[in-house]
DNA sequence: CGTCATATTGACTTTAGTCAATAGAAGTGG
DNA sequence: CCACTTCTATTGACTAAAGTCAATATGACG
């Protein structure tokens, strides 16, 4: 259950088998979400965080007026607000973006953790800071990239995030989120997005059969997208 | 030169004597940039962090082609980049966006609070959360509200943000930032900033005398950002 | 006084949004 | 298996927000 977490923060550095053993112990109620379900409420405060074990969710605020954002996007492996123990309330919602399997974790674990696992508490900061990089990367794509670069992008950082947790080959993973949510994580309009991704196809930069997408030439996707994968691996230190 | 920090973190929690102690013994080096000055250059590996003590400092991404994003904007008593102690290498570049005092911290003095303070640590860790949360925040402007709904709510974000360290009075405070950088920040041209701040003028929500932001009535401005606080606060748990 | 940076203005272009209709695809119940 | 509903994708015509380019003003400062 917690494979694909463990795989990730092995990156940043060794975690003992007692930090193993109590991770195991810690991750609990495992549940399911249908596409478009609320996982946590906005302004809420939960006794826990979750665990993407399959599937895609996201974190998203809505404005008054229905306008919505969504501010990432979580995939198996990832925490949605593992720092959600140290905020009084969440500044934002959690929902699955599609089928997905949630494992939730309870805060005061998490809290222990702090006191018990000095070298543990730093992998969990770690994984946040690099969930920071990521959104700092989605940010610049709105502001300083068209929307064709930018859904480049996303395309690319998906395929590269997905193979580090086993969910795509070496070009292509299934993407099950419709135009219209990319649209809200992208500040684009359905339509937009719509018109982007076809502009896509006919360059050739990407294939799609349903929601599995193709990436018939990684590198020119990449150029296309301005893409250096460096904010994503935020690798070990020494 | 901590003060400002102090009574930032204190609002998460308690900060014991010893735990004062330490904090001021690692705080070194105080340095002074001019506006648009590098403090630590993206791709880097900075052996320390910087804590802001006067002025405005910023974090950026520049693309290819000089395209610019300024991702957060940093007052006195904020970390830029506190979590840099676990990433490899830095994502964006600091810089001085006016004249300002940045003092540095040794990341190892940072990996030293991790191992023996665990309330410190996750005092850090919590500054660190309300920093992503003011990012989310930023987000969701740049996706959701119009250009004079955005440059309208981080008017008021700084007003709060300010006065938390007592650079604000109660309805004005000194922005000495240029319409460019701002633009940066928005992902709006520097010329829709001009246009932007002048429809703020004239709708009198706004009052400025050279770097002086008054904003006659505070509550009106908020509502046209649909300013909620919470965010900045994200308060302390039980 | 001249220089430089910043702010402002006008004219025009481009990107992306809106509205509304149509087409496909997936799932449901009979 | 088919008719029906519903959600999602696609298209077209039009609008609006924001960008670009280029000129001009303003202001700080040596």
């Amino acid at each position: 259950m917690i494979t694909a977490f463990l795989a990730k923060i092995q990156r940043y550095g060794q975690v003992s088998e007692a930090e193993k053993a109590f991770l195991k112990r810690i991750v609990m109620h495992l549940h399911k979400y249908g596409p478009g379900q609320e996982i946590a409420a906005q302004g809420m405060s939960p006794p826990e965080s979750c665990l993407v074990t399959s599937g895609f969710a996201g974190r998203i605020k809505t404005l008054s007026g229905g306008r919505r954002q969504i501010l990432s996007l979580q995939v198996p492996g990832d925490f949605c607000d593992l720092q959600g123990f140290l905020l009084k309330e969440i500044d934002h919602s959690i929902e699955a973006l599609s089928q997905c399997e949630i494992a939730k974790v309870p805060h005061s674990a998490i809290a222990d953790i702090t006191e018990r696992f000095p070298r543990l508490t730093r992998a969990l900061w770690w994984d946040t800071a690099v969930d920071a990089a990521v959104q700092r990367e989605w940010m610049t794509s709105m502001g300083c990239r068209s929307a064709y670069e930018q859904i480049a992008h996303l395309l690319c950082e998906m395929l590269l995030r997905l193979q580090a947790v086993g969910w795509a080959d070496s070009n292509s993973y299934d993407l099950p989120i419709t135009q219209e949510r990319l649209g809200d994580a992208f500040g684009l309009s359905t339509v937009h997005v719509n018109r982007t991704l076809q502009a896509l196809r006919q360059n050739r930069l990407i294939v799609s059969e349903g929601a599995r997408i193709i990436i018939p030439d990684v590198e020119a996707l990449k150029k296309v997208a301005g893409f250096d994968p460096a904010y994503l691996t935020g690798q070990a230190p020494a």
